[in-house]
DNA sequence: ATGCTTTCTTGATTTCGATCAAGCAATAAT
DNA sequence: ATTATTGCTTGATCGAAATCAAGAAAGCAT
């Protein structure tokens, strides 16, 4: 059978007479990695569900979702980070969650809901997202009911207990061995903000922590 | 067309020679009720949900769930009461929810995930529920793709940021003005431990809110 | 009813993390 | 390079809720 990968390429100007060509089956690459978690996915599912993404960058700055807005689309990152917050009084902001490469991203409740989101979502390092619309994922289940495992991606994130529960000593130790990349990638203020304690708190875990 | 009603009905010997008949429209009249809030349902889509329900009776003190246990099964309340909670450390319970007539009750992380759960579900006034296992659930989802919609009773309960931000009074006002029906049914120390305060703390916000 | 256990309340004390404050380091802007 | 802005750290103080403690009230069993 003549298809070693899916056929469609992405052709992009980018310049005077250069063109950016992309193979799909490398753009889609870690996306397909990713759900692998969710069960197997037969070629031809696999087909649909890339004939209905879209490549989307986006610059830092960039809001992906605005509070007040409806999350009508989940995004794969496939390069770039985005900051989840909420802006609680026009001065303070809440991150709720910090997204890299291979996360989906999404206000689950605003999402799964179709409601006003009360977060934002803001790109924080330039990125090139996979947009999956709520209308093309309605249609993937539609199609092929082996989809129905993709709504896994809706999944909330973290467990409620951890934030209530842990100490922020704790807290700090669990991203350290869950996601010690985030801490990498963002300022300390919005790792503080995500693991909810001040700077000031952060900072001397941090200090006790070192060695 | 001769169907007033679904037709099947439920028989259960209640003593010597008596027999308590249900009819099935009854049985789930408050589930049907319920779902609409998930959209409209056809006859037949309703009779396939009911054909897979199972009635299930329990009481007081019975573990619907046990902390180490899957969660295979949504329960429908049709009567009766019960607590979600967490046990920390052999002494110590935290109550992540709890539940009255009319709830769906299941353990979000555990259903969806299929993995262990790390809560017991606990029947806390005698209680007939409605069993809606996971795999009846697939079922009815390949069986009439408008049960995708059902998926929402996944929803996880409440949301975080309540928790976190708010104070204690905040909280208690909150419960006073979301569901007071709570606060008649559950002990003070278990809607305290709902709440995320201790019943001190608890009892004082009341004394303060109560003039 | 009587005692026994559990639940609820009220007061005193403690503790953890937030807030306030200041200084330094790093980055960006001019 | 110089200044401004933002981010990070460290110290001092404060406050809200937990903890500790004891007594009152309510529920339960005998």
């Amino acid at each position: 059978m003549l298809k070693p990968f899916s056929t469609a390429v992405w052709i992009e100007k980018v310049g005077r007479g250069n063109f950016l060509i992309t193979i799909f089956s490398a753009m889609f690459q870690q996306l397909l990695k990713s759900i692998e978690q969710f069960g197997t996915f037969s070629e031809s599912d696999q087909n649909l569900l890339t004939d209905l993404l879209i490549k989307r960058d986006f610059s830092k700055g960039d809001f992906v979702l605005r509070q007040g807005n409806t999350c009508r689309s989940a995004f794969f990152v496939n390069k770039g980070s985005l900051r989840h917050f909420r802006d609680v009084d026009g001065y303070t902001e809440l991150t709720v969650n910090l997204f890299i490469e291979y996360d989906w991203v999404l206000d689950h409740k605003s999402f799964t809901g179709q409601v006003k989101s009360s977060n934002h979502i803001r790109v924080f390092e330039d990125c090139e997202l996979l947009e999956l619309t709520i209308d093309a994922m309605h249609k993937l289940i539609a199609l092929s009911p082996s989809f129905f495992r993709l709504g896994k991606i809706l999944d909330p994130p973290r467990n409620e207990s951890d934030i209530q529960l842990l100490t922020p000593e704790e807290r700090y130790s669990n991203l350290i061995n869950e996601a010690p990349q985030l801490i990498q990638r963002f300022p300390l203020k919005y790792i503080a903000s995500y693991l909810n304690m001040t700077p000031e708190t952060l900072s001397r875990v941090r200090a006790k922590t070192k060695f």
